[in-house]
Formats: structure tokens, C-alpha cells, sequence
RNA sequence: GCCCGCUUGGCGGAACAGGCAGACGCAUCGGACUUAAAAUCCGAAGGCCGCGAGGCUGUGCCGGUUCGAGUCCGGCAGCGGGCACCA
């Protein structure tokens, strides 16, 4: 028999596929529609492993989704704004657009050779100016909605290069390039005010069941909602108040400091005729703008030696400090601290010899005698120490602390949000302009709408840092649209975070000559499945949540959620190799010796391996998708990535994986073009033998199975399905009576069922089998109830609770006829010994247990 | 630092909603076919004890709930991911 041969029946199908236009998406308001997307990936020039698994889902679900009768819209496109392309122009002198354009023509060739079941007619890139000038419209848009602002913002700044830097570009607290200690600094950035949403996007988070919780739960934190307290503190000898803001008001007669952020107004005026706080302050902006940064950053103070009363006993007061931990973004800049009941208070006061009373009491603990000593207590219990609250749980002290300060007119209660407003400013060449000019007499002047898009220039060097836009001779000069004075283009460009925001629903009418066209984002939106990595589960996913509330806002569309579903993949990981002097090897530069060990593939060199981590460069342990296709075929590769491990899980990449989902390949093409099956339409005999019902019923639960796998996203164990009916499959020995009948019908199934998996080999195999409709435009199966059941069970019997024996019994049993079979094996007699029977826990065909 | 996740044979994993742990695959070993190899086909296999029937034990660790725990609860350990200018 001959084999198959991948290369050929792949280009083959996906040119009939091509040429039917069978994948091509057309809205049908008499249909139930499907949308099915994946992030779509930035084009960095190759697409690796992660890209593969990633559309190899996706492909599953839309192939799936379509031959059970959904309009199914599967669409591609290109997150082609964003800094390597930059880089790309810095280190090798070509443009950002030339660069961007031509990897997406290698990686839209790339792929196609996967076999997806791309609409490619709705293909986007967010780089063109089709694209992102409706972008800018929505900006404009968003702005008269009153959801834009502009406000002063910390950035890092490289002060050897001049520039704005990423917190990618930062390590360890200096510029990746110059090396030189990165500042902060303020700059005057854009903002969409995703806080107004807070409330919404918060509860919205329990009507998204098809979420994963951990993605839900992370969004939550994120938000991050807290119901505290606004305090004003009197200051010894000034005028001015400090307000701070406290979730634990009840811990207030237990503070011993006041701590202001580096940046609150008071610190400044206190800093200008105090050398030494204003050093502090400089100190205090050292190190990168990231939340890791500063909670790692050592913590510290400095005493101002100002003096704040507290507020419920005038006669006490506490030392005010500047700490580098206080964020001047989050509350009002300042807390009070408790540090017996906080244990970065604890650190701090431990370090500047600060009290350390405690007033919150656990319930096993003496109050007398209790003491704090390395460790914070955030625990429940009875508050202590603490005048009118004496006595009180935490939960009433705080109630009591709030109602009597409301009711003193110096503290209101007050929902804090975690979640910031989205600072959308980049200082960058390579994104979406921001359409706003400046005009020294009329201010920040919207562009006009006729005048979109505002277009990159394209005549731009990159021969130093910083941003090309903002140093063009020409571009950045404009007349006001309002005066018609000069004025000045806004050179920041936006986050592509704001591409991503919308390229969904811009897939429903990809040509519209506006931002959407309402009736396509209508029938299509919102998307019913999204696929991607776990790395966007906060960030990509609430900023297009909040961007979808705008675009409703603004009457773009009518959906407040734009991803009914999501699924989040685990990465591909692969085995580090490394050489005997420690460097990485790429693993197509290693093979096998003759004894099995790994070598270098020129050299013979032994090659040390290290544990399988997630494929990247820097370590080389990459395998190139390209090379995997033209070796194997994209089925195989598609297989292999389904197989085994669950896809929200690693999975690791091997060549023994990668040459087992060959075999099958070679297997799967060796069971069906087999000769001797009956020809297509033969009709169905009315009687089965033993073994040719067997099979059938072995076919019947496959479809069922598949079928509730596919559709649960676990690939691994619907993948294992299709190995059982296989196997069912080389086991059967023919029968005389339907058994050809039932042989066709099994290796048909077979075909179909892994069809979204191995498309183009299903297709092949599909033809072969005698069809005359493409494979990808037929329907899935469905199963025959009647061989869903077996007549007999297996029924497992325990004795106290351990396995004892296993009874193949009728299905259904009555207690009486179960108990009868179940004492008289005579497993289950020598287990019992004789003992009484107390108790007889039955779960019906499955177990029976005694207890004795 | 904070938040989140994961942990089952040699390996990846399966196990509906608390009910036969190890489906399915990979690797391994034995056999068939072959001059030989590859490919293919058949078979074995968690660990320990036993000639055997069989017994004991076993889902990261410690404890609990239950007739019954991989699954639920409490505690611990190890590993991984994210943290607002990478996408």
C-alpha cells in the first residue's frame, strides 16, 4: 500500500479550500452564527510553537463548530504596531514598516501552510492606516464622552540616552542599553479613564461563566476594590491637614507614624527649604516605575520631624515620615502606620524605633500579655488598648471609627480602587498617532475628522534614541484647525494596547468605512470563543472589556462583554542543551550517538541537558515550526500539539511526541484506505453480529465522546478517544453478519472525528472513502442513543471500603439481585471471614461496598 | 514584596458531581515478520512480597471529614507564571 504523503494532499486541499471559498464568512441572520478567535499575534517574522498550538485550537473549534451547523467566523489579522520594530530599525537600519510588512508576509504564508480555517478576506493589520484612523476617530469619540484626560505621569527615563524607557528595558534599575541608573520622571501622558468603569467591569466579572475562574479572579484583584476610610490628621505647628486613607481604621490606636509619598504636595513644600528631604525625595525616584520594583526596593523613611495629633486623643501624636513604599497614586498619598498589625509597618517601625502597640487581640491570646514580635498580626480578635473600642471586633471597630469620624467632620468612608486609569501615551515612532494638535492660544485642538488619519510620517531615522516623531523637520508643525495659528502635532503615539482593544469587532465589517458597521458587529459580536495565553488574562482582556463599554457608549455596538468565552492555553516548552563550555544549543544542532547519548550534531561533543523550560531564544531551546511542517506535515504537527497534555496546561515539546503523532498519521491513513469496505450508500442490514455490534457501539460512544470533549477544550482526551476507536478498530476480526456494513461506518467515523484536527489527511482519507462533498463541508456525526448503553456493567464490591473483587453484572440490578451475586462470589465470602454485613452502600452500576 | 497556578508510573497524562487509580500516548522489554535493518503486527509492565492463587502498598508531605478521598477541608513544602511602557 502506498503511504501518504503529506506535502502533496496538504498544498492540495488547501488550494481546493482556497478556491471554494469555504471558509469565507458571510452573515446569515437565519443561521446561528459562531465567533471564533485567537489573539492575534505580533509580527515578529516566524511564528514559534506558541502561535502553532494556539491556531491549532482555535482551527479545532471552528472546523468543529462548523460541521454542527454554526455560521462560524474564524478570522486573522496582525498586532503589527509596537517597540521591536523599532529596534529592529535601530539595530539593522531597515524601516519599521518595511520590516512589519514583510514578517507578516512570512508568517501569513506560514500560516497557511497549517491548514487553518482562516477567512483571510477579513485580514487586518493595526499598523495600516485603514485601520487605526478609525482609531482615532473612536479616540475623538471618546473624548467628547468625557472619557479622555491628560494629566502629569511617572515614566522611566534613561538620563544617558534621553529617553523614555519600557519597564521591559529596565533591569535591575538601569537602562538595558546605556546601563546607567534609570529615573522617574513626570510627563504630561493621555488617559482613558477606565476607573469610571471599575464598578461595572467588576460586577460584570460573575456573568462571564465561560471565563476560567483564575482569569475572573485575577481581574478582581486587579480592580481591586476596597472599602476604607478618609482620615484628616491635624499637624503640630501647621496649618495644613494630612488626609490619609486607611482599610483598617480600626488599628488607629495602634499607629505610631504618619507616612507620605515621596510625591505628595506636602513632602514638596517641606522639601524646599529642607536640603536633606529634598535629597530623600531624589532618592526616592531611583529605581524602575514597576510594581515589583518599589515593593522590593528596601524600605525607606525619613523623619521630617513634624508631629500629627491623633485624631480621637488631641494629646497624642505621631511622628510624620517620607517613605519610598507610600504610592502618591493609590488613596491620598498617605497612611497612617499600625505595625502590630501590618508587616510592612512592622519592618519599618522595627527599623526606625518605632511603637509597636497592639490593639487587636487573637482569642487564645492573653490581652495583658500580648506582644508582637517579628511577625505582624492581620488575624481576627477583640480590640485592645483602644479606648471606645475596647472590646469590639474588627468589623465593628471599623464601623465605630468611621461613624463617629463622619460624624467629628474629619473622616468620610470612601470604595478605593486599585485599578488606575490607562495612561495611553507612548513616547514612540511605531504606533497609532494620537489626533490631537497643540495650539499656544486654543490649547489641546482635536483634529478634525476630515483630516483623518493622521498618518506616520514615513521619512524618519533612527540613528539616536528617543522619538523620531518629535524631532521631524516638518510633520509635528501644523496650523491650529481652530485659529489657524502654528501650532504642534501631539507626538505621543498610543499603547497598542488600544489596537488590540477593538481589532474583534473591526473583523465583523473589516472594510467599513467606519469604525464598524452596525449590523455585522450585531449578528457576529460578542466573540463566543476566545483562545489565547494566560499572560493577557488582566491586562488585554480589561482594557477590551472597558473599550467595548466606550464603543457602546459612543453607539458603535451594543454589547457590553466582548468575549462570551475565553480559554486560556498553557505554553510550549522544550529541553535546554547546552555544550561542555555551558553554551545553549539550539536542539536541530544535536542528534543521537550511537549509544543513545546526546552530542553535538558536528563536533560528537557531549551535550548536557537541562530541564525543559518555555521555549525562547536566550536558551535556544526552540524548534522551529517551519521545519516541523515540512518534515511531518502540518497534521502531524497539529496532532501532536493536541495530544496528551491538556491544552490550559505546559506542554512539552519532544521529538519522540512529534514522531508518535507521525505513526498515527501513517496508522490512521493505513485503517481507512484499506480495501475491501462496502461502497458508499450500501444500506444498512438490519441484524449485527456480536462483534460487528461491538464495534458499532465502540463507534457510537467515540462520537459521544469527541464530541463532549471538543466541546469541554480537552483536546488530550478526545485525541484519546480517536486512539480507542483506532484500536477498536485493528482489533476487529470481521463478522459475517453487518460486519463490512459496521467496518465502513467505523472508518468513516474515524475520518470524521479527527477531521478538525488532522484536516487535510481527513480529507484526503474522506475522498478516498468515495464522498463526493468535501469533507469540510460536511456535517458531524451524531450518535444512536440505543448503543450508548451496554447491557452489562462492571461492577466493582468493596469490603470496608477496599477493592475485593469486580463483577460483570446486568445492568440496572435490584439491591436484592445485586446483594444475591454479590455474596456468592467467592472472593467476596473469603474477604468477609464471616462477618456481619452493617451496612450495604450501593452506587448503582458502579460500586458496592459492605460494611462491616 | 503582592497576586495566581501547578504537583498522579520511567515520561505526558486519564479518572462525569466523593465510587474499580493509571484510560490513551511516549519510552522500555519480549515475541512475530525480515538475510539484516527500518516499517509493521502481537504481547508484558506502578512498587514490594509470593512458584502460585493471592496479599500488602501507592496520586508532593502532615493531619481531618466520610462506608469510601487523586477528588472535599486545615496546615506545610517544592516548582512555575503575572505585577500597569514587551506583546
Amino acid at each position: 500500500m502506498s503511504r501518504y504523503n503529506p506535502k502533496l494532499a496538504e498544498a492540495k486541499w488547501q488550494e481546493v479550500w482556497r478556491r471554494r471559498e469555504a471558509f469565507r464568512a458571510v452573515e446569515d441572520p437565519g443561521r446561528p452564527k459562531y465567533y471564533v478567535l485567537e489573539m492575534f499575534p505580533y509580527p515578529s517574522g516566524r511564528i514559534h510553537m506558541g502561535h502553532v498550538r494556539n491556531y491549532t485550537m482555535g482551527d479545532v473549534v471552528a472546523r468543529f463548530k462548523r460541521a454542527r451547523g454554526f455560521n462560524v467566523l474564524h478570522p486573522m489579522g496582525w498586532d503589527a504596531f509596537g517597540l521591536p520594530a523599532e529596534n529592529a530599525a535601530l539595530e539593522n537600519k531597515v524601516h519599521p514598516a518595511k520590516w512589519t510588512y514583510e514578517n507578516i508576509a512570512n508568517m501569513r504564508r506560514q500560516l497557511m501552510s497549517m491548514g487553518l480555517s482562516l477567512d483571510w478576506s477579513r485580514e487586518l493589520a493595526t499598523c495600516d492606516p485603514g485601520y487605526y484612523r478609525h482609531q482615532q476617530k473612536m479616540f475623538l469619540d471618546f473624548l467628547k464622552a468625557g472619557l479622555v484626560y491628560r494629566k502629569e505621569s511617572w515614566v522611566n527615563w534613561d538620563p544617558a540616552e534621553h529617553t523614555v524607557l519600557a519597564n521591559e528595558q529596565v533591569i535591575d534599575g538601569r537602562g538595558w542599553r546605556s546601563g546607567v541608573p534609570v529615573e522617574r520622571r513626570k510627563l504630561a501622558q493621555w488617559f482613558l479613564k477606565i476607573t469610571a468603569y471599575a464598578e461595572e467591569l467588576l460586577g460584570a466579572l460573575d456573568g462571564l461563566e465561560r471565563w476560567p475562574d483564575k482569569v475572573r479572579l485575577m481581574q478582581r484583584n486587579w480592580i481591586g476594590r476596597s472599602e476604607g476610610l478618609r482620615l484628616d490628621f491635624a499637624l503640630r505647628g501647621r496649618p495644613e491637614k494630612v488626609e490619609v486613607f486607611t482599610t483598617r481604621p480600626d488599628t488607629l490606636f495602634g499607629a505610631s507614624f504618619l507616612a507620605l509619598s515621596a510625591e505628595h504636595p506636602l513632602t514638596q513644600a517641606l522639601a524646599r527649604d529642607n536640603p536633606a528631604l529634598a535629597a530623600f525625595v531624589e532618592r526616592c525616584r531611583q529605581g524602575g516605575t514597576s510594581a515589583a520594583d518599589v515593593e522590593t526596593a528596601e524600605k525607606l523613611g525619613f523623619d521630617t520631624g513634624l508631629e500629627a495629633a491623633h485624631p480621637f486623643r488631641a494629646g497624642e501624636a505621631v511622628p510624620v515620615f517620607v517613605a519610598n513604599f507610600v504610592l502618591m497614586e493609590y488613596g491620598t498619598g498617605a497612611i497612617f502606620g499600625c505595625p502590630a498589625h501590618d508587616q510592612r509597618d512592622l519592618d519599618f517601625a522595627r527599623k526606625y524605633g518605632l511603637a509597636v502597640k497592639p490593639v487587636v487581640i487573637p482569642a487564645e491570646a492573653e490581652p495583658a500579655g500580648y506582644r508582637i514580635a517579628a511577625e505582624a498580626y492581620t488575624g481576627p480578635g477583640r480590640l485592645a488598648n483602644s479606648d471606645f473600642l475596647d472590646g469590639l471586633t474588627v468589623a465593628a471597630a471599623k464601623a465605630a471609627v468611621a461613624a463617629r469620624a463622619e460624624a467629628g467632620g474629619f473622616g468620610r468612608r470612601e470604595v478605593n480602587w486599585r485599578l488606575r486609569d490607562w495612561g495611553v501615551s507612548r513616547q514612540r515612532y511605531w504606533g497609532c498617532p494620537i489626533p490631537i494638535i497643540h495650539c499656544a492660544s486654543c490649547g489641546m485642538v482635536p483634529v478634525p475628522e476630515a483630516d483623518l488619519p493622521v498618518s506616520l510620517p514615513e521619512d524618519v531615522e533612527f540613528d539616536r534614541p528617543g522619538n523620531p516623531l518629535d524631532r521631524h523637520p516638518s510633520w509635528c508643525h501644523v496650523a491650529c484647525p481652530s485659529c489657524g495659528k502654528p501650532a504642534r502635532r501631539e507626538t505621543d503615539t498610543f499603547d497598542t494596547f488600544v489596537d488590540s482593544s477593538w481589532y474583534f469587532a473591526r473583523f465583523c465589517s473589516p472594510q467599513a468605512s467606519s469604525p464598524v458597521q452596525r449590523a455585522a458587529v450585531d449578528y457576529w459580536l460578542p466573540v463566543d470563543q476566545y483562545i489565547g495565553g494566560v499572560e493577557h488574562a488582566i491586562l488585554h482582556l480589561l482594557y477590551s472589556r472597558f473599550y467595548t463599554r466606550a464603543m457602546q457608549k459612543c453607539g458603535y455596538l451594543d454589547v457590553a462583554e466582548p468575549f462570551a468565552g475565553l480559554f486560556t492555553q498553557g505554553m510550549v516548552c522544550h529541553a535546554t542543551y547546552r555544550d561542555e563550555a555551558g553554551q545553549w544549543l539550539f536542539p536541530a544542532d544535536t542528534r543521537r550517538a550511537a549509544d543513545g547519548a546526546l552530542v553535538h550534531a558536528e563536533t560528537g561533543r557531549p551535550v548536557s541537558i537541562g530541564r525543559s523550560e518555555k521555549m525562547s531564544k536566550s536558551r535556544k531551546n526552540v524548534v522551529d515550526p517551519e521545519d516541523i511542517i515540512e518534515r511531518y506535515g502540518a497534521d502531524t504537527a497539529r496532532w501532536f500539539m493536541l495530544s496528551d497534555s491538556p491544552p490550559e496546561r505546559d506542554l512539552e515539546w519532544t521529538e519522540a511526541g512529534v514522531e508518535g503523532a507521525w505513526r498515527f498519521t501513517q496508522r490512521l491513513w493505513r485503517l481507512a484506505a484499506a480495501e475491501g469496505l462496502p461502497a458508499p450508500g450500501a444500506s444498512q442490514p438490519n441484524e449485527f453480529g456480536p462483534a460487528a455490534l461491538a464495534l458499532r457501539r465502540a463507534t457510537h460512544k467515540a462520537i459521544r465522546r469527541v464530541t463532549e470533549d471538543i466541546e469541554g477544550f480537552r483536546f488530550n482526551v478526545a485525541v484519546a478517544r480517536i486512539y480507542e476507536l483506532a484500536n477498536a478498530l485493528t482489533e476487529f476480526r470481521g463478522d459475517p453478519s453487518g460486519g463490512a456494513w459496521a467496518l465502513r461506518e467505523a472508518v468513516k467515523t474515524l475520518v470524521r472525528l479527527a477531521g478538525p484536527m488532522m484536516p487535510h489527511l481527513a480529507e484526503e482519507l474522506w475522498q478516498l472513502l468515495g464522498h463526493d462533498r468535501l469533507l469540510a463541508e460536511s456535517a458531524w456525526p451524531e450518535p444512536e442513543a440505543a448503543l450508548l448503553v451496554d447491557e452489562t456493567v462492571t461492577v466493582a464490591v468493596q469490603v470496608g471500603g477496599k477493592l475485593r473483587a469486580t463483577l460483570s453484572l446486568a445492568r440496572d440490578l435490584g439491591e436484592p439481585e445485586l446483594r444475591q451475586a454479590v455474596l456468592a462470589e467467592d472472593k467476596i465470602k473469603r474477604a468477609l471471614d464471616g462477618r456481619t454485613i452493617r451496612k450495604m452502600v450501593v452506587v448503582p452500576n458502579r460500586v458496592v461496598n459492605l460494611v462491616v
